[in-house]
DNA sequence: CGCACACTTGAGTAATGTCAAAGAGTGTGG
DNA sequence: CCACACTCTTTGACATTACTCAAGTGTGCG
C-alpha cells in the first residue's frame, strides 16, 4: 500500500482511502475463485496468501505466494485468471473496480505505478518459468529459499530466518514437485548444514552462498 | 501495432510514428541480451521472435515465442529482464524508450493500453507455469499446438494448419522438455492421427477436441 | 491425553532425460 | 545438376530423477 499510496497527492489519498474497505479471513479461506467477475483489487494488509490454478483432475500450480503489501486481482480482464486462498490469517484492502478506475483516470501517476508493479511481476513470472522448467529440485529448493529472503529484506527485514507459513504440499506445488520431494531435499540441506530448522516452522539460512550456488545451477561438486 | 496505435488520437499517431524506427535481421540473430540496458520497446512487424532466459551451464528456457503484433522489451525496469533472438527472419519497429515516455505522458489512453498489454501476458505467464509445473509431457504438448491455433485465430487466420518455425529443441526449450521428448510425443499424436504434419514445416489439427481433452489433463484412456 | 495433521523416511516405479545412430530435408559448390 | 555437408528430426536402448505408495514420527490443538 505505501508503495501504491505515495503515487498519490494528499487530495487523491483521501479519495483513496475513501474507496478503500478493509477485511479478515481465517487461514484457509478461499478468498478468489479463477473465472469468478473481477470486480475488485485487493492489496494484503496481513498475512500469507496463495494464488493458484487447478487442473480438472486436482492438481494444482501455486503461481505465488503473496505478503503484506503485494496486490491480489491485478487484471484488466474481465475475470479472474487464478484463484486465492488465505495461508494464514489474513487482512487486507478492498479496492471496488469501478471506483478504482474512475481515480486512475483522474490521478495518471497512479496507473504508471500499477504498469512497473505489472511489469516487475512479469519479469518474476519469467524467473519462476525458468526454475519449473530447466533446474532441478535442489536448486528449486535453494532458489525458493533465497527469493523468500531477498523479500524479507526488501521489506526491511533481516535476510533469516525465514518464516515458512505454507505447508510442503504448498511448496511443492509451487516450485512443480511433490511435499515428499520437498522434504527430502528440505532434510539433505539440512544435514549439509546448508539450513537449520527454527520453532514455528521458521528456517535459518546457513550458508547463503552455497545456497545460491546451487540455486544458479552451479550444483557439480556440492 | 494497429491494437496499440488505435489508443491514440490523429495527431498523436503522426507523433508515434515520427518516434519509430524499422529494423530487419536474419534469422539466428542474437536481438537482446538479458540484463542489457532496456533503451527501447519494440513490437514486431514481420516474423518469430523467441523471447527466453539462460542458466549458467547453458540450460535455457523460452518464456515465450512472440509474433507480429507482439512487444518485445515490455518493462518499466532498466534493464532487459531476457534475451531475445530472431526464429526466422524479423521486422520490428524501435520505439525509443525516453521518447515514448514522453508520449506516454501525454497520451494516458497508451499507458492504459500497455498495462492492459502487461496484464494479459501476465495471464498467460501463469498459464503457462501451471502447464511447467504440473502437466504431463503430452499434455504440455497439446497446450502448446492449441496456444498455436488459437493465436492464429486471434489474428484472423485459419486455427490449422499452424505453422511451426521453431525447432523441436525450440519447442523443448519452450515446455520445459527435451527435443527428443518433443519429437516421440509429435510421433505419438501422428500415429493417433490427431495431427498431420505438411510441408514446410506446418501441422494440421485433425482432432482439436481431442488435443483439448488432452490438454486439460483428462488423458486417462486416451 | 489423544486425535488430526503435517512431516519424514524408505522401497519400488514410472516418466522423462541421456546417449547414440540413422534418416530426411535443404542449400551450396563443384 | 548432382553430390556433399549441414542441420534437424526420428527412433532405440539405457539411465536417472522425481513420483507413488506406504509406514511411522512428531507436534499442536481441542
Amino acid at each position: 500500500m505505501l508503495s501504491f499510496c505515495s503515487a498519490v497527492g494528499d487530495h487523491d489519498l483521501a479519495r483513496l482511502n475513501a474507496i478503500v474497505l478493509s477485511e479478515d479471513f481465517a487461514a484457509r479461506t478461499v478468498l478468489l475463485v479463477e473465472g469468478d467477475e473481477a470486480e475488485s483489487l485487493f492489496n494484503i494488509t496481513a498475512g500469507t496468501v496463495k494464488i493458484y490454478k487447478l487442473l480438472a483432475d486436482g492438481r494444482q500450480q501455486i503461481t505465488g505466494f503473496l505478503f503484506p503489501g503485494d496486490f491480489v486481482g491485478l487484471a484488466t480482464a474481465e475475470r479472474y485468471a487464478y484463484s486465492a486462498e488465505a495461508v494464514t490469517d489474513v487482512t487486507w484492502c478492498r479496492f471496488p473496480r469501478r471506483k478504482l478506475e474512475r481515480l486512475l483516470t483522474d490521478v495518471p501517476a497512479l496507473e504508471r505505478r500499477l504498469l512497473g508493479i505489472a511489469s516487475n511481476e512479469l519479469a518474476a513470472a519469467q524467473e519462476q518459468m525458468l526454475l519449473l522448467g530447466r533446474k532441478t529440485a535442489r536448486e528449486k529448493l535453494a532458489s525458493f529459499l533465497l527469493m523468500l529472503s531477498r523479500r524479507m529484506e526488501r521489506a526491511g527485514r533481516a535476510p533469516s530466518p525465514i518464516a515458512l507459513p505454507m505447508t510442503r504440499a504448498d511448496i511443492g506445488d509451487y516450485l512443480g514437485l511433490t511435499l515428499e520431494t520437498v522434504s527430502r531435499v528440505f532434510s539433505q540441506f539440512r544435514r549439509d548444514r546448508r539450513i537449520a530448522f527454527r520453532r514455528g516452522g521458521s528456517v535459518e539460512l546457513l550458508d547463503p552462498t552455497a545456497l545460491a550456488t546451487i540455486a544458479e545451477g552451479a550444483s557439480e561438486g556440492l
